[in-house]
DNA sequence: GTCCTGACTTTTTTAACAAAAATATCAAAT
DNA sequence: ATTTGATATTTTTGTTAAAAAAGTCAGGAC
């Protein structure tokens, strides 16, 4: 029975590898089940068999990219010289994030609307997390005497997220005011961020 | 003659009056040229004789109130207590802006989309125009001695504005992810713009 | 000549429908 | 417990027709 659960493990980690594949360079709306099972050699209903549909299967995969993306947050989290590189270091990686799997969240741009609700419990988990790790940060270098107190720590973080959010393809060029950037915007975006840390953590004084 | 152009003037001023307030009630999309025309007891014939077409009446519509909009900032810019004076006064402008027009703005919000060039033009000189204002209250501060010198005021001021834009609903909703906020989300937007600025002035340490 | 309209044409939106493509299910086989 | 071919269901796509709205124009009134 272990050793049964592990073949079933180890066959759906294959599909959500295959999966991710065809999401990343195709998007969702353009892989097919049968496609997946094609790259897999194996029927579409056995897809079925592991995961109940296809939404769930892309959660799948999107579950297993932020659990990542957490994870190398959270490795480096803890011990930073201050908020600059903490702050730095959150921009910096989610940059990453996004350049490398920037196809796969056609999902996002194209259906926009009516959304599976887990989508959006994912999005909450990482915000979570994201917040939790940079009011500690705040928190910590309070403690050490680095920063002024602050009276509410997270509610500074969600302005400094929602600050980052609203950073995307605005200055000169308004008319591309998609809810996603284009690629080639995501370079002068990261610029504008680190630039948004710099005003955050000094202030304009 | 020039009494010719002043009859004209005031029935173009009566159809932006009446245009306004179908949009504003009803949206664009749900207002017809019939429906403006009865409203001033003419001719849908006679409104193509004062305007092009459909979208030059809402883009006329636009441009007045943006006029409106920028003449309120203007007339107190200049003569501020502080940096954060200035801030708080753009943002509650553009809150009540907002508040007060909020259908109007369902053009943005459903065509998305396909927008005529010319709703980017005057999007683009609202920008230019906060933006001058508020690096020049920047530089009058900077002059002032009250802040430290900033390499490039206009730079921190688009920074300061796409986080403005960036603001808008996040939080513990995130599904309400729209690009155009919830009206009832309004206030709370607002309140963490007012947070935003005092972070911008004092910077965390 | 400027302002205005009714009647008209053109374009866009909507609804209904069928065909195609994709998703999803299931009885039976291994 | 896993797997599949066959089949059922849903979604997407394309076509068409009718309705509604946008937009035009010849000509009337002042």
């Amino acid at each position: 029975m272990s050793a049964a659960n592990d073949q079933q493990d180890i066959k759906r980690e294959k599909i959500l590898e295959a999966s991710h594949q065809r999401f990343l360079h195709y998007g969702y709306s353009k892989t097919t089940m049968n496609e997946i099972a094609g790259d897999l050699s194996m029927s579409k209903a056995l897809l079925y068999y592991y995961f109940p549909d296809k939404s769930e299967l892309y959660m799948a995969v999107m579950r297993k990219l932020a659990s990542d993306y957490l994870k190398h947050l959270q490795d480096k989290f803890g011990h930073f010289d201050d908020l600059r590189d903490a702050f730095l270091f959150q921009v910096n990686t989610h940059h990453d994030f996004i350049v490398n799997n920037y196809n796969f969240f056609d999902y996002f741009r194209l259906n926009e609307q009516n959304l599976p609700d887990t989508i959006w419990e994912t999005v909450g988990h990482i915000r979570n997390a994201e917040i939790k790790l940079l009011a500690n940060a705040i928190q910590s270098e309070t403690e050490k005497g680095n920063i002024a107190p602050i009276t509410n720590p997270i509610e500074v973080v969600e302005v400094f997220l929602d600050a980052l959010h609203g950073i995307k393809v605005g200055g000169a060029l308004p008319q591309k005011k998609l809810n996603f950037p284009h690629r080639e915007d995501l370079e002068e975006i990261h610029n504008k961020r680190l630039l948004l840390i710099d005003i955050f953590v000094k202030g304009l004084r």
